[in-house]
DNA sequence: ATTACTGTAATTATATGGTTTACAGTTGCT
DNA sequence: AGCAACTGTAAACCATATAATTACAGTAAT
Protein backbone atom coordinates (compact mmCIF):
# COMPACT_ATOMS: atom_id res chain seq x y z
CA UNK A 1 0.00 0.00 0.00
CA UNK A 2 0.29 3.72 -0.19
CA UNK A 3 3.04 5.52 2.28
CA UNK A 4 1.14 8.31 2.99
CA UNK A 5 -0.91 6.19 5.21
CA UNK A 6 1.96 5.42 7.31
CA UNK A 7 3.34 9.11 7.06
CA UNK A 8 -0.43 10.06 8.98
CA UNK A 9 0.04 7.66 11.51
CA UNK A 10 3.55 8.77 11.87
CA UNK A 11 2.57 12.58 11.97
CA UNK A 12 -0.03 12.50 14.38
CA UNK A 13 1.56 10.38 17.18
CA UNK A 14 4.11 12.62 16.89
CA UNK A 15 2.13 15.60 17.38
CA UNK A 16 0.25 13.76 20.10
CA UNK A 17 3.55 12.97 22.10
CA UNK A 18 5.18 17.06 21.52
CA UNK A 19 4.63 19.37 24.14
CA UNK A 20 1.96 22.44 23.36
CA UNK A 21 0.88 18.89 20.67
CA UNK A 22 2.23 21.32 17.77
CA UNK A 23 5.37 21.11 15.13
CA UNK A 24 6.30 22.66 11.80
CA UNK A 25 6.53 21.23 8.77
CA UNK A 26 10.35 21.08 8.62
CA UNK A 27 10.21 19.10 12.34
CA UNK A 28 8.12 16.66 11.28
CA UNK A 29 10.35 15.72 8.16
CA UNK A 30 13.20 15.20 10.45
CA UNK A 31 11.40 12.44 12.58
CA UNK A 32 9.39 10.89 9.29
CA UNK A 33 12.72 11.26 7.34
CA UNK A 34 11.40 13.56 3.93
CA UNK A 35 10.62 16.27 2.48
CA UNK A 36 8.74 19.37 4.23
CA UNK A 37 6.70 19.60 1.25
CA UNK A 38 5.99 15.89 1.22
CA UNK A 39 4.56 16.76 5.26
CA UNK A 40 2.45 19.80 4.06
CA UNK A 41 0.69 17.72 1.37
CA UNK A 42 -0.18 14.60 3.95
CA UNK A 43 -1.10 17.16 6.62
CA UNK A 44 -3.44 19.29 4.63
CA UNK A 45 -5.28 16.29 4.02
CA UNK A 46 -5.81 15.58 7.67
CA UNK A 47 -6.65 19.17 8.11
CA UNK A 48 -9.66 18.87 5.98
CA UNK A 49 -10.72 15.82 8.10
CA UNK A 50 -10.42 18.09 10.98
CA UNK A 51 -7.62 16.19 12.25
CA UNK A 52 -5.21 19.05 13.25
CA UNK A 53 -5.55 22.85 12.52
CA UNK A 54 -2.80 24.68 10.66
CA UNK A 55 -1.22 27.82 11.31
CA UNK A 56 0.02 29.97 8.66
CA UNK A 57 2.57 32.77 9.47
CA UNK A 58 5.71 33.01 11.70
CA UNK A 59 5.77 30.47 14.42
CA UNK A 60 3.25 28.31 12.58
CA UNK A 61 2.70 24.82 11.78
CA UNK A 62 0.36 22.11 12.97
CA UNK A 63 -1.36 21.56 16.03
CA UNK A 64 -3.27 18.05 16.90
CA UNK A 65 -6.84 18.96 17.46
CA UNK A 66 -8.34 17.01 20.96
CA UNK A 67 -10.00 13.97 20.22
CA UNK A 68 -7.50 12.99 16.98
CA UNK A 69 -5.99 10.40 19.22
CA UNK A 70 -9.71 8.37 19.03
CA UNK A 71 -9.35 8.31 15.13
CA UNK A 72 -8.95 4.61 14.10
CA UNK A 73 -6.27 3.36 11.22
CA UNK A 74 -8.85 2.44 9.15
CA UNK A 75 -10.53 6.03 9.40
CA UNK A 76 -6.39 6.97 7.75
CA UNK A 77 -6.52 4.16 5.55
CA UNK A 78 -9.85 5.24 3.88
CA UNK A 79 -8.71 8.82 3.71
CA UNK A 80 -4.78 8.14 2.52
CA UNK A 81 -4.76 4.72 0.84
CA UNK A 82 -8.20 3.06 -0.40
CA UNK A 83 -8.01 0.77 -3.15
CA UNK A 84 -3.90 0.29 -2.49
CA UNK A 85 -4.53 -3.64 -2.92
CA UNK A 86 -5.93 -3.72 -6.41
CA UNK A 87 -2.79 -3.72 -8.36
CA UNK A 88 -2.56 -1.30 -11.55
CA UNK A 89 -2.23 -3.94 -14.00
CA UNK A 90 -4.78 -6.83 -14.29
CA UNK A 91 -5.23 -9.45 -16.64
CA UNK A 92 -8.02 -10.49 -19.02
CA UNK A 93 -10.11 -8.05 -20.90
CA UNK A 94 -14.06 -7.29 -21.84
CA UNK A 95 -13.05 -7.30 -25.40
CA UNK A 96 -10.79 -10.76 -25.38
CA UNK A 97 -12.98 -13.80 -26.67
CA UNK A 98 -12.34 -16.00 -24.29
CA UNK A 99 -14.66 -16.98 -21.89
CA UNK A 100 -12.13 -16.59 -18.56
CA UNK A 101 -10.61 -13.45 -20.19
CA UNK A 102 -13.91 -11.28 -20.36
CA UNK A 103 -15.39 -12.10 -17.18
CA UNK A 104 -12.18 -12.85 -14.60
CA UNK A 105 -11.92 -8.72 -14.02
CA UNK A 106 -15.13 -8.25 -12.77
CA UNK A 107 -14.67 -10.91 -10.24
CA UNK A 108 -11.22 -9.49 -9.28
CA UNK A 109 -12.71 -6.64 -8.39
CA UNK A 110 -15.02 -8.12 -5.86
CA UNK A 111 -12.36 -10.41 -4.39
CA UNK A 112 -9.80 -7.03 -3.99
CA UNK A 113 -12.87 -5.13 -2.34
CA UNK A 114 -13.32 -7.96 -0.25
CA UNK A 115 -9.83 -7.82 0.52
CA UNK A 116 -10.00 -4.20 1.34
CA UNK A 117 -13.01 -4.57 3.72
CA UNK A 118 -11.25 -7.26 5.83
CA UNK A 119 -7.57 -4.53 6.19
CA UNK A 120 -10.59 -1.99 7.22
CA UNK A 121 -11.92 -3.94 10.02
CA UNK A 122 -8.62 -4.64 11.08
CA UNK A 123 -7.84 -1.38 10.84
CA UNK A 124 -11.12 0.24 12.39
CA UNK A 125 -9.63 -1.91 15.79
CA UNK A 126 -6.63 -0.12 16.51
CA UNK A 127 -7.06 3.51 17.22
CA UNK A 128 -4.38 6.25 17.29
CA UNK A 129 -4.23 6.03 20.92
CA UNK A 130 -2.70 2.62 20.72
CA UNK A 131 0.11 3.17 18.51
CA UNK A 132 0.88 6.46 20.95
CA UNK A 133 0.91 3.81 23.85
CA UNK A 134 3.45 1.16 22.20
CA UNK A 135 5.77 4.08 21.18
CA UNK A 136 5.57 5.70 24.98
CA UNK A 137 6.13 1.64 26.33
CA UNK A 138 8.99 1.59 23.91
CA UNK A 139 10.90 4.34 24.87
CA UNK A 140 10.31 3.65 28.71
CA UNK A 141 11.96 0.03 27.92
CA UNK A 142 14.44 1.77 26.27
CA UNK A 143 15.46 4.30 29.43
CA UNK A 144 14.08 2.91 32.34
CA UNK A 145 13.31 5.75 34.98
CA UNK B 1 -0.40 -5.73 -4.77
CA UNK B 2 1.13 -7.96 -6.82
CA UNK B 3 -0.39 -8.81 -10.18
CA UNK B 4 1.22 -12.24 -10.09
CA UNK B 5 -1.29 -13.55 -7.66
CA UNK B 6 -4.10 -12.15 -10.43
CA UNK B 7 -2.19 -14.15 -13.07
CA UNK B 8 -1.90 -17.35 -11.22
CA UNK B 9 -5.91 -17.49 -10.27
CA UNK B 10 -6.31 -16.63 -14.09
CA UNK B 11 -4.53 -19.20 -15.20
CA UNK B 12 -5.69 -21.80 -13.04
CA UNK B 13 -9.38 -21.23 -13.52
CA UNK B 14 -8.42 -21.62 -17.32
CA UNK B 15 -6.92 -24.86 -17.10
CA UNK B 16 -9.68 -25.43 -15.24
CA UNK B 17 -12.35 -24.68 -17.92
CA UNK B 18 -10.44 -26.11 -20.65
CA UNK B 19 -11.06 -29.38 -21.75
CA UNK B 20 -8.19 -31.65 -21.30
CA UNK B 21 -6.93 -29.65 -18.76
CA UNK B 22 -4.15 -28.12 -20.64
CA UNK B 23 -2.49 -25.08 -22.73
CA UNK B 24 0.57 -23.95 -23.36
CA UNK B 25 2.46 -20.38 -22.67
CA UNK B 26 1.10 -18.47 -25.78
CA UNK B 27 -2.45 -19.41 -25.87
CA UNK B 28 -2.79 -18.96 -22.11
CA UNK B 29 -0.90 -15.67 -22.53
CA UNK B 30 -3.50 -14.18 -25.12
CA UNK B 31 -6.34 -14.61 -22.49
CA UNK B 32 -4.31 -13.26 -19.70
CA UNK B 33 -3.18 -10.28 -22.11
CA UNK B 34 0.83 -10.38 -21.32
CA UNK B 35 4.01 -11.95 -22.65
CA UNK B 36 3.70 -15.71 -22.69
CA UNK B 37 7.49 -15.93 -20.82
CA UNK B 38 5.32 -13.68 -17.90
CA UNK B 39 3.07 -16.94 -17.88
CA UNK B 40 6.35 -19.21 -17.91
CA UNK B 41 7.44 -17.59 -15.78
CA UNK B 42 4.26 -17.77 -13.01
CA UNK B 43 3.69 -20.94 -13.73
CA UNK B 44 7.42 -22.38 -12.88
CA UNK B 45 6.11 -21.27 -9.54
CA UNK B 46 2.43 -23.04 -9.57
CA UNK B 47 4.56 -26.14 -10.45
CA UNK B 48 6.78 -26.14 -7.76
CA UNK B 49 4.03 -26.27 -5.75
CA UNK B 50 2.63 -29.26 -7.41
CA UNK B 51 -0.84 -27.44 -8.78
CA UNK B 52 0.14 -27.69 -12.50
CA UNK B 53 2.58 -30.49 -14.62
CA UNK B 54 4.60 -29.15 -17.46
CA UNK B 55 5.34 -30.41 -20.47
CA UNK B 56 8.09 -29.64 -22.53
CA UNK B 57 8.78 -30.39 -26.03
CA UNK B 58 6.41 -30.32 -29.27
CA UNK B 59 2.70 -30.07 -27.79
CA UNK B 60 3.97 -29.74 -24.68
CA UNK B 61 2.23 -27.15 -22.31
CA UNK B 62 0.78 -26.71 -19.09
CA UNK B 63 -1.52 -29.68 -17.28
CA UNK B 64 -3.78 -28.71 -14.47
CA UNK B 65 -3.08 -31.26 -11.79
CA UNK B 66 -6.01 -33.10 -10.27
CA UNK B 67 -7.13 -31.59 -7.15
CA UNK B 68 -5.78 -28.13 -7.95
CA UNK B 69 -9.51 -26.51 -7.64
CA UNK B 70 -9.45 -27.05 -4.00
CA UNK B 71 -6.36 -24.25 -3.61
CA UNK B 72 -7.81 -21.17 -1.98
CA UNK B 73 -6.64 -17.97 -2.90
CA UNK B 74 -5.32 -17.62 0.31
CA UNK B 75 -2.89 -20.78 -1.01
CA UNK B 76 -1.82 -18.33 -3.79
CA UNK B 77 -1.05 -15.08 -2.06
CA UNK B 78 1.10 -16.26 -0.06
CA UNK B 79 3.06 -17.95 -2.75
CA UNK B 80 2.84 -14.68 -5.59
CA UNK B 81 1.87 -11.74 -3.14
CA UNK B 82 2.72 -12.51 0.71
CA UNK B 83 4.19 -8.85 2.19
CA UNK B 84 2.44 -6.81 -0.75
CA UNK B 85 1.20 -4.54 2.16
CA UNK B 86 3.58 -2.86 3.54
CA UNK B 87 4.98 -0.21 1.26
CA UNK B 88 8.64 0.11 0.12
CA UNK B 89 9.10 2.88 1.64
CA UNK B 90 8.43 3.42 5.20
CA UNK B 91 8.77 6.46 7.33
CA UNK B 92 11.26 7.17 10.31
CA UNK B 93 14.81 4.83 11.15
CA UNK B 94 16.41 3.44 14.42
CA UNK B 95 19.09 5.73 14.19
CA UNK B 96 16.93 9.00 14.52
CA UNK B 97 17.13 10.63 17.89
CA UNK B 98 13.15 11.10 17.87
CA UNK B 99 11.47 8.73 20.15
CA UNK B 100 8.85 8.39 17.37
CA UNK B 101 10.85 8.02 14.51
CA UNK B 102 13.34 5.28 16.06
CA UNK B 103 10.32 3.14 17.30
CA UNK B 104 7.46 3.48 14.83
CA UNK B 105 9.10 1.10 11.67
CA UNK B 106 8.63 -2.31 14.30
CA UNK B 107 5.05 -1.02 15.38
CA UNK B 108 4.01 -0.27 11.97
CA UNK B 109 5.48 -3.68 10.89
CA UNK B 110 3.13 -5.13 13.12
CA UNK B 111 0.47 -3.74 11.91
CA UNK B 112 1.02 -4.63 8.36
CA UNK B 113 1.58 -7.98 9.40
CA UNK B 114 -1.79 -8.06 11.37
CA UNK B 115 -3.59 -6.48 8.22
CA UNK B 116 -2.13 -9.11 6.20
CA UNK B 117 -3.16 -12.28 8.54
CA UNK B 118 -6.54 -10.60 7.90
CA UNK B 119 -6.34 -10.38 4.18
CA UNK B 120 -5.45 -13.87 4.21
CA UNK B 121 -8.13 -15.18 7.03
CA UNK B 122 -10.20 -13.85 3.71
CA UNK B 123 -8.78 -15.46 1.20
CA UNK B 124 -8.55 -18.80 2.47
CA UNK B 125 -12.30 -18.56 2.50
CA UNK B 126 -12.36 -18.73 -1.10
CA UNK B 127 -11.48 -21.62 -3.74
CA UNK B 128 -10.68 -22.09 -7.05
CA UNK B 129 -13.67 -23.62 -7.69
CA UNK B 130 -15.88 -20.78 -6.44
CA UNK B 131 -13.94 -18.88 -9.47
CA UNK B 132 -14.71 -21.00 -11.49
CA UNK B 133 -18.08 -21.70 -10.94
CA UNK B 134 -18.51 -17.67 -11.08
CA UNK B 135 -16.85 -17.90 -14.51
CA UNK B 136 -19.63 -20.17 -15.73
CA UNK B 137 -22.25 -18.47 -14.26
CA UNK B 138 -21.24 -15.07 -15.93
CA UNK B 139 -20.46 -17.31 -19.22
CA UNK B 140 -24.33 -18.93 -19.12
CA UNK B 141 -25.88 -15.36 -18.22
CA UNK B 142 -24.30 -13.77 -21.55
CA UNK B 143 -25.26 -17.07 -23.83
CA UNK B 144 -28.66 -18.30 -21.91
CA UNK B 145 -28.94 -21.39 -23.07
C1' DA C 1 8.70 45.63 5.58
C1' DT C 2 10.79 41.49 6.73
C1' DT C 3 10.91 36.93 8.20
C1' DA C 4 9.04 32.40 8.90
C1' DC C 5 5.78 29.73 7.99
C1' DT C 6 1.89 26.89 4.86
C1' DG C 7 -0.40 25.56 0.18
C1' DT C 8 0.20 23.77 -4.05
C1' DA C 9 1.84 22.68 -8.49
C1' DA C 10 5.50 21.61 -11.61
C1' DT C 11 9.83 19.23 -12.39
C1' DT C 12 13.24 15.88 -11.81
C1' DA C 13 15.14 11.52 -10.05
C1' DT C 14 14.62 6.89 -8.78
C1' DA C 15 12.42 2.54 -8.11
C1' DT C 16 9.25 -0.85 -9.58
C1' DG C 17 6.84 -3.61 -12.63
C1' DG C 18 5.94 -5.39 -17.17
C1' DT C 19 7.59 -6.40 -21.89
C1' DT C 20 10.57 -8.21 -24.91
C1' DT C 21 14.49 -10.67 -26.51
C1' DA C 22 17.51 -14.37 -26.38
C1' DC C 23 19.02 -18.76 -26.01
C1' DA C 24 19.82 -23.24 -23.80
C1' DG C 25 17.34 -27.49 -22.67
C1' DT C 26 13.59 -30.96 -23.78
C1' DT C 27 10.64 -33.84 -26.52
C1' DG C 28 7.86 -35.54 -30.51
C1' DC C 29 7.98 -36.44 -35.26
C1' DT C 30 9.80 -37.87 -39.70
C1' DA D 1 19.76 -37.85 -36.77
C1' DG D 2 17.72 -33.49 -37.50
C1' DC D 3 13.96 -30.33 -37.33
C1' DA D 4 10.15 -28.03 -35.06
C1' DA D 5 7.55 -26.77 -31.05
C1' DC D 6 7.63 -26.33 -26.69
C1' DT D 7 9.46 -24.75 -21.50
C1' DG D 8 13.09 -22.45 -18.22
C1' DT D 9 15.49 -18.60 -17.16
C1' DA D 10 18.02 -14.46 -17.22
C1' DA D 11 19.13 -10.08 -19.12
C1' DA D 12 17.93 -5.72 -21.37
C1' DC D 13 14.60 -2.51 -22.22
C1' DC D 14 10.71 0.50 -21.51
C1' DA D 15 6.70 2.54 -19.05
C1' DT D 16 4.68 3.89 -15.04
C1' DA D 17 4.48 5.12 -10.25
C1' DT D 18 6.47 7.17 -6.36
C1' DA D 19 9.40 10.19 -3.82
C1' DA D 20 12.47 14.30 -3.75
C1' DT D 21 13.12 18.77 -4.97
C1' DT D 22 12.24 23.30 -6.53
C1' DA D 23 9.55 27.23 -6.86
C1' DC D 24 6.60 30.67 -5.63
C1' DA D 25 2.26 32.73 -4.06
C1' DG D 26 -0.33 33.51 0.24
C1' DT D 27 -0.45 34.50 5.31
C1' DA D 28 0.74 36.12 9.85
C1' DA D 29 3.89 37.76 13.66
C1' DT D 30 7.21 41.16 14.85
Amino acid sequence: MNSEFNIAVHCLTLLSLKEERMANSEEIAKSVCTHPARIRKVLGLLRKQGYVTTKEGVGGGYLLNPGTEKVTLGDLYRLLARGSLKPSWCSGGEELPCEVASNIEGIMDQIYSGGEAALERYLDGITLTDVIKQIEEAGSAANPT
